[in-house]
RNA sequence: GCGAGAGUGGCGGAACUGGCAGACGCGCCAGACUUAGGAUCUGGUGGGCAACCAUGGGGGUUCAAGUCCCCCCUCUCGCACCA
């Protein structure tokens, strides 16, 4: 053992040996429990970030602790490979994004990710790119196809300029793209979808069944889901015989409609204006909204505007004719694209009544009795009871809105229906690195799907990177014609391709069988490990690939692929990594590169840091100087170790005859406290928080020469810290545990266990207060009675003094720890 | 606006069912060893001379409040014309 640490070399020779012996390897093993610990694999975009480090680093620490508690652990790593930056790549540099992307997955797995000493079964590696794996999401498609899941309709999408492609409404964000923030406009395309929606009752429903997510998840994609129920009611539109249908959540105030407002792209918008005066005004307000931006088009402090379209429809409650508006403010894709608009009880209806005029009728009466139309100021959206409403007046607005739904549908002009925020996903990428869509079109039989044996579609390598124009494969003409399958005529094969989320869908069961050939997973291997226990990454997931990934589990499993509803039984969500306050970033040139820094101080201490510095849900402050202090602990450690190396090989741990020893009692408190530390919640700061205490005890036990006798207590203190060591800082933990005498790898070895009897007191310093504040301490032996206490803290002479032999009024005892004395 | 989370020394953060606020680390101060220290080791370190005062602010419950209750302020994240 070399007397100073010297981390790359530990580093290097602990790699080496992991990888040869394939201590990571892992295989179905019905004796053992299971765990399945996973980090969302990451993009090889060519260089891990600190963000990486972190989550990895966790996700070591669970699987390195489940392991030494006997569990057989799936520690999987991949790579989710296709994606717009290997594409740019192409179109700027001139390299095949196969080529950038594969050098980068050598580079990212061989210099840093192995550098970081991860635990993982590397056997088991999958990069979606690869025709091996991108094959089963073209399976998977057609498996949809087949059951109506995937399908392709024409609609208005979002289209991203900057990228040149479709984006799904989960991709988004406040009307700006989720990679570029480049603003989002709007296109009329046919498209692929997955349906969704189909799902969304149960999405939602199993949100209740994943006590192991954080709520703020959950919350989040119930959110996203947004279930809400109300009814459809149909107006006779006056003078064709067609009905405009709309969605009303607020059936209780329909005698208060005094107009109807409908989407700019409403099907009826032409039927309504035919023939009307302000026809081609009309027409020109809907094309002006219809071309602004989704940034614009959903910003809420934008004016409401509309116009009259010159028709009525007829109110079936009330027989009343209503005038029909275009709003820029309705939406298409939400409900039936047309609403009921009643000023009174609704504040963006009031405020457009009041802009053009129209009509205000209350039918909701407050408790005051006091809303007037004519001097409303605002909307009332509160409870109050029924008026001017037919034979429901009187009603509590609250029992209202179920029987004017219940006599809607008994008349036959209204149905109770739910409505969803959530939208059927959109899967059509108009680029080149993705999955292809294995559909081709044929001229005489349709829309064809490519028959299972002729998968894979393959991407064709011999393609040009413009950046202009069409898809490159939109362009390429070998990839684009070819055969029928079906009647062997002329056809065209689908050029989009699929969206990367679906390629991360379904990853985590890929990696259970990453090698069988048969299906996209052996289904026995996937019932042994799934599911995951333990699923680490980036809350930016959370409406996105989470949402996705949950959805597809239970699409497979409607295929009878996998017996399972969920697919992570536990989520944890790393915070962000930041630097001077702000994430890093190169703009702001606060980044902080872990290459650098495993070369300064060794991975070890990267991921001690990453580790102590915060608890793992919350946001992390990079400090360069607390890296330091990581790296001394570790120093301090090796020393501790290389003090008694030589001469405690052959001592034999201590037993319980050492009870009572202050080192040998701090020994097993700390393995009690680091234990319960990573089960509660991870609490990886102050698991090693509690090793570095012991480490300072151990420091001052052995200031001065240690007596012979004492050598077994100091043995057991070694043994225990680098075993509790292990998960954090594996390399230098190896190192010393051979140190220690050992021959067999301490990743193999067990956690230790405290004992309950090395913990035992026999004393204990009793606090005691005179009204709230502390005035005395005084120890006394352990297990007193509460009258014994209360006697020892009365007897104290500082508290004599302070009581001034005055009985005291109350004394409050808390066993073993406090007295408080009330005068 | 709605929802969630957070606010504790110079800094990152501890404090489990209410029971010694500030564990541990950084930084800082002093000392030791040193030609030297940005290495290492030892000690100190919330404020105040003190009584005391201190967990965003103000009330309350309690023998006792960072922790429970009420009101308010600030910050972060998510959602936001969803009818």
């Amino acid at each position: 053992m070399e007397e100073r640490y010297n981390p790359q070399t530990v580093e290097e020779r602990w790699q080496q040996q992991w990888a040869a012996d394939k201590t990571f390897k892992v295989t179905e093993d019905p004796s053992k429990p299971k765990y399945y610990c996973l980090e969302m694999f990451p993009y090889p975009s060519g260089r891990i970030h600190m963000g990486h480090v972190r989550n990895y680093s966790i996700g070591d620490v669970v699987s390195r602790y489940k392991r030494m508690r006997g569990f057989n652990v799936l520690h999987p790593m991949g790579w989710d490979s296709f994606g717009l930056p290997a594409e740019n790549a192409a179109i700027k540099h001139g390299t095949h994004p196969s080529k950038w992307t594969l050098e980068n997955i050598d580079f990212m797995r061989d210099k840093q990710l192995k550098r970081m000493g991860l635990s993982y079964d590397w056997d088991r590696e999958v990069a979606t790119c690869l025709q091996e794996y991108y094959r089963w999401n073209q399976w998977l498609f057609l498996k949809m196809y087949e059951k109506g899941i995937a399908y392709k309709k024409r609609s208005y999408v979002n289209w991203c300029p900057s990228c040149s492609t479709v984006l799904a409404n989960e991709q988004v964000n406040e009307g700006l793209c989720w990679r570029c923030s480049s603003v989002v406009t709007h296109r009329e395309l046919e498209q692929w979808f997955f349906k969704i929606t189909a799902y969304a009752q149960e999405l939602l429903d199993h949100c209740d069944k994943l006590p192991g997510w954080p709520e703020r998840v959950l919350t989040m994609q119930r959110n996203w889901l947004g279930r809400s129920t109300g009814v459809e009611v149909d107006f006779a539109v006056e003078g064709s015989g067609e009905k405009l249908t709309i969605f009303t959540t607020r059936p209780d105030t329909l005698y208060g409609v005094t107009f109807m407002s409908i989407a700019p792209e409403h099907p009826m918008v032409e039927t309504l204006v035919k023939g009307k005066q302000q026809a081609d005004a009309v027409r020109a307000f809907c094309q002006r909204v219809m071309r602004e931006d989704k940034a614009e088009r959903t910003d809420e402090s934008r004016e409401k505007e509309g116009i009259f379209t010159g028709t009525f429809a007829v109110n079936p409650l009330n027989n009343e004719k209503v005038p029909v508006w275009v709003g820029n403010f309705v939406l298409m894709d939400y409900g039936t694209g047309a609403i009921m608009s009643v000023p009174s009880h609704d504040q963006r209806d009031f405020e457009f009544a009041k802009k053009y005029g129209l009509p205000i009728r209350v039918v909701i009466q407050n408790a005051d009795k006091d809303l007037d139309a004519a001097t409303m100021k605002q909307a009332y959206v509160g409870e109050g009871a029924m008026i001017s409403s037919g034979p429901f007046d009187g009603t509590p607005n609250a029992a209202g809105k179920d029987r004017v739904a219940e006599y809607a549908e008994q008349k036959g002009y209204g149905r109770r229906t739910v409505n969803w925020r959530l939208r059927d996903w959109g899967i059509s990428r108009q680029r080149y690195w993705g999955t292809p869509i294995p559909i081709i079109y044929c001229e005489q039989c349709g829309t064809v799907p490519v028959p299972e044996k002729d998968l894979p579609v393959r991407l064709p390598v011999d393609v040009e990177f413009t950046g202009k124009g069409l898809s490159p494969l939109a362009e390429s003409k070998a990839f684009r014609e070819t055969t029928c399958p079906n009647c062997g005529g002329p056809a065209r094969r689908e050029s989009d391709t699929m969206d990367t989320f679906v390629d991360s869908s379904w990853y985590f069961l890929r990696y259970c069988s990453p090698k069988f050939d048969k299906a996209p997973f052996d289904k026995k291997a996937a019932a042994y490990w799934m599911n995951v226990d333990q699923y680490i990454g980036g809350i930016e997931h959370a409406v996105l690939h989470l949402l996705y990934a949950r959805f597809f589990t239970k699409v497979i499993r409607d295929l009878g692929l996998f017996d399972g509803d969920e697919p992570f039984k536990n989520l944890l969500t790393q915070g962000m990594v930041i630097k001077d306050g702000a994430k890093m970033s190169k703009s702001k040139g606060n980044v902080v590169d872990p290459d650098f820094i495993i070369s300064k101080y060794g991975a070890d201490t990267a991921r001690l840091f990453s580790l102590f510095a915060a608890p793992p849900e919350r946001d992390l402050e990079w400090n360069d100087q607390g890296v330091d202090g990581a790296y001394r602990f570790l120093h301090r450690i090796w020393a501790l170790v290389h003090k008694f190396h030589g001469r405690i090989e052959s001592v034999k741990p201590a037993g319980r005859e050492a009870a009572g020893d202050p080192l040998f009692r701090k020994t097993h408190l700390t393995i009690k406290k680091v234990t319960e530390d990573i089960e509660r919640q991870f609490q990886f700061n102050t698991a090693i928080a509690a090793m570095m205490e012991l480490v300072n005890e151990a420091y001052e036990y052995t200031a001065k020469d240690v007596r012979v006798e004492k050598l077994p207590v100091v043995r057991t203190t070694l043994d225990a810290l680098v075993q509790l060591l292990a998960p954090f800082a594996p390399h230098i933990a190896e190192e010393l545990w051979a140190g220690l005498g050992y021959e067999q790898p301490i990743a193999n070895a067990a956690w230790p266990n405290h004992d309950p009897e090395a913990i035992v007191v026999t004393e204990v310093t009793l606090v005691v207060q005179v009204n709230g504040k502390v005035r005395s301490k005084l120890v006394v032996p352990a297990g007193l009675s509460d009258e014994e206490t209360k006697s020892a803290a009365l007897a104290d002479p500082k508290i004599q003094e302070l009581t001034a032999g005055k009985a005291p009024k109350k004394v409050i005892v808390v066993q073993g720890k406090l007295v408080n004395v009330v005068v």
